[in-house]
DNA sequence: CATGAAAATTTGAGAGC
DNA sequence: GCTCTCAAATTTTCATG
């Protein structure tokens, strides 16, 4: 059930705990209990607000790819936080490869994405090689759910998957 | 004002209006105008939920770069669709450069991100390339906001970290 | 996991600046 | 035009079985 529960709030995460307790079949209630539970086991971590970056002026989005040397805990650290503290950082990947970290970033412009490249990144002396990928466009996937769960309701359409 | 409920829903946007108005210095209901505005306007697009996807059996991300030959609207219009309907896959990039493709991936284990590749990109007839790179960590950066906004919370108001 | 009541929030209408 | 006050509808929350 808290499958089901969470499948529905990735949809929306503001279905009250009537309508959840509707489209799974108990009781409000208990749509309370397990969604307290799972955001205390932490499998829930918070509630994001979904923008559209253009209409906020940031219309041009890229992702970084970034050689930091010497790849040490001393220097990638600090750097890690300075990229994050940028109003145009939205996320930051550090990731194996040639390439340490991907920073997707949202920016005005191209003229604010060079000077973001040239003054936030190549000017630090840590930072080896940026490499910047135009993003045309972006879609976000489907729920994030266990491996297996599947889609459905499972087999017969009527039966209540038990926790 | 705009510019301050967004920031405090970006940290949390289970925020009440009660709290929302208390911290901006105006009513309840002219936080709920505004953000109805805002709604309408298409700035705020959804509400999503964060998760741990290593608590939900997910502890491997990946970003798959994959280049898609030939780079036409009848094979990446299908592509792109089939990927979103992964299980797995958590965006989708489309960007420039040699890689037309970025995609973020989240799955169980080693075995399941090979699977994955092999039996879901490279086993597609358009998919001329992968590269697999493994996210170690990844951090989620600040709230998103107009280029120039800055954090200051404007003359007159007094700004008030959350409690 | 359900019931049912209490507390809090959301929401809309109308007044005032 | 924008914000506030006020009251009703809805939702959240909790004690209990």
């Amino acid at each position: 059930m808290d499958l089901h529960l969470l499948r529905l709030l990735q949809n929306d995460a503001r279905t009250t705990y009537r309508d959840l307790a509707a489209q799974v079949g108990v009781a409000p209630s208990t749509c309370l209990d397990r969604v307290t539970r799972l955001r205390r086991a932490g499998v829930i971590l918070g509630h994001r607000l979904q923008l559209d970056a253009a209409k906020l002026g940031r219309g041009l989005q890229a992702l970084l790819s970034v050689q930091v040397r010497p790849h040490r805990r001393e220097l990638v650290g600090p750097f890690v936080e300075r990229i994050r503290a940028l109003p145009e950082a939205r996320t930051v990947f550090h990731v194996t490869g040639p390439d340490d970290y991907l920073v997707h970033v949202a920016v005005a412009d191209m003229a604010d994405l060079q000077r973001l490249v040239l003054d936030e990144f190549t000017a630090r002396r840590e930072v080896a090689r940026v490499e910047t990928r135009l993003i045309f466009q972006q879609w976000e996937c489907g729920p994030l759910l266990p491996p297996g769960a599947g889609t459905g309701a499972g087999p017969g359409g009527g039966g209540h998957a038990q926790s």
